[in-house]
DNA sequence: TGTACATCAGTGAACGCGCGTTCACTGATGTAC
DNA sequence: TGTACATCAGTGAACGCGCGTTCACTGATGTAC
């Protein structure tokens, strides 16, 4: 994160003409997918010279790791608005909520979607800078679960027989954000999770073509159900 | 489908080299993912000039074409071969079979997996071709849900309120594989044929690295999970 | 408030590269009689 | 079994293209005194 109020005015001038050029390369993205984003094109797009976006991105993967940061940002924002829209609400609302806010911006902006969620970009190695913000949309949802606990909404249900090592997984994912939430139900919260993005990517990614027409209602009970299954460990 | 066995000398070397472009394109894909898969670097690697290959793939999205069939078919023959393993079996073991056929395929042949679970390729038009090998790993995932219901071993559980345009959809899938299957047990059904995709894509795609850490424990606990709930509606 | 110097944005030419695809060709392999 | 012709695989050169990145440069904007 740099300073967010630059002073002087060049510096002003750079901030806009640095969005600008994201702006661009977010509309070649939704074109020509992540591997055919080029710095040529973008430059020509803004009419200037392919040598000036230099000034502002020192390569093309810098790039295209401003993109991924902006991507992981705006799902996570979406998230978080999601959440601060049923704050004082059931665990079914808020994660219904929250399903629909991902899928919904996932539609709105399916290369971007398909940047950080699809298939990695081939040679291109993600820098450590794009892992705090990916992690904003997980810290909704681990929230939405640890409050479900808390309040006695989300029902434990049998222990679940796991390997020491998975146990020290979850123990893990447990400590970085979800307090006092038992085995039985992160994992459980991770079924459920990897669902979204698996009905996500299936969707978006033309898999449920000429199957399945009313996208919006199938999306809708399927979240509802990994809700109930969430919550009670059934549906 | 062409006739399996070439008749004269010249159509059985056809076929063999046809085949070597595509291992070759393989290799390559591996590399540097569908979107730089270039003709000349395959027909480079192969010691012949580039326009030679234009001899057995009319163009470069040809070739993709082939070695995206060749990868629903690969998937398929994969999922199938486990499906002919259990099938005497009940639906547990036969899920949990599929699942990790599914997968260690996927994890064996990463790029192939994201050619076609991952982001579409841009500019790329899949061509009708390819449906029917895409449709084979389904096609053994709802005979096991099939055999389930008729077995008895897959439980209705309370009726699910689905709007009738989402019924409609349910109804074409229980049309075309999965006949006698309840609305409520194909809407579990995909949710967790959903969350495998979900599962592979976050474990493939680096979501879960520096979270987990036992992998191949935590996509078998999963799965038991996933198993329960399509059987009982409960896990 | 005015001047001298430093910083920075953008230019234009050039580098070396790889790409898909076409085309006229050579020579080997197959087919028909 | 042998010859004449057709088919086909592979060659090599060429087309026009776009790419990322570097570099010496001009001129405008900022900063220090």
């Amino acid at each position: 994160m740099e300073s967010s109020a630059p002073r002087t005015a060049r510096a002003r001038v750079r901030a806009e003409m640095s969005a600008e050029i994201k702006e661009v390369a977010r509309r070649h993205l939704a074109e020509d997918g992540a591997a055919g984003l080029s710095l040529r094109a973008v430059a020509r797009d803004l009419g200037m010279v392919s040598s000036a976006v230099y000034r502002y991105f020192a390569s093309r993967d810098e790039l295209l790791t401003a993109l991924i940061i902006d991507a992981f940002d705006a799902v996570g924002a979406a998230a978080e608005q999601a959440g601060r829209r049923t704050a004082g609400e059931g665990t079914m609302p808020r994660w219904l909520a929250l399903s629909a806010a991902v899928r919904d911006w996932a539609r709105r902006h399916p290369q971007e979607y398909a940047l950080v969620y699809g298939s990695p970009v081939p040679g291109y190695q993600a820098p450590a800078a794009t892992i705090d913000p990916a992690t904003r949309v997980t810290a909704v949802f681990l929230a939405l679960v640890t409050d479900g606990v808390a309040a006695g909404e989300i029902a434990t249900g049998a222990a679940v027989r796991l390997p020491r090592t998975v146990r020290a997984d979850v123990g893990f994912i447990r400590a970085t954000g979800a307090p006092g939430v038992p085995d039985a139900v992160l994992v459980r919260a991770l079924a459920v999770w990897t669902q979204l993005f698996g009905a996500i990517s299936y969707e978006l990614f033309g898999h449920l073509n000429n199957v399945v027409t009313d996208l919006d209602g199938l999306f809708a009970a399927q979240m509802r159900q990994a809700g109930a299954f969430l919550m009670a460990g059934a549906a």
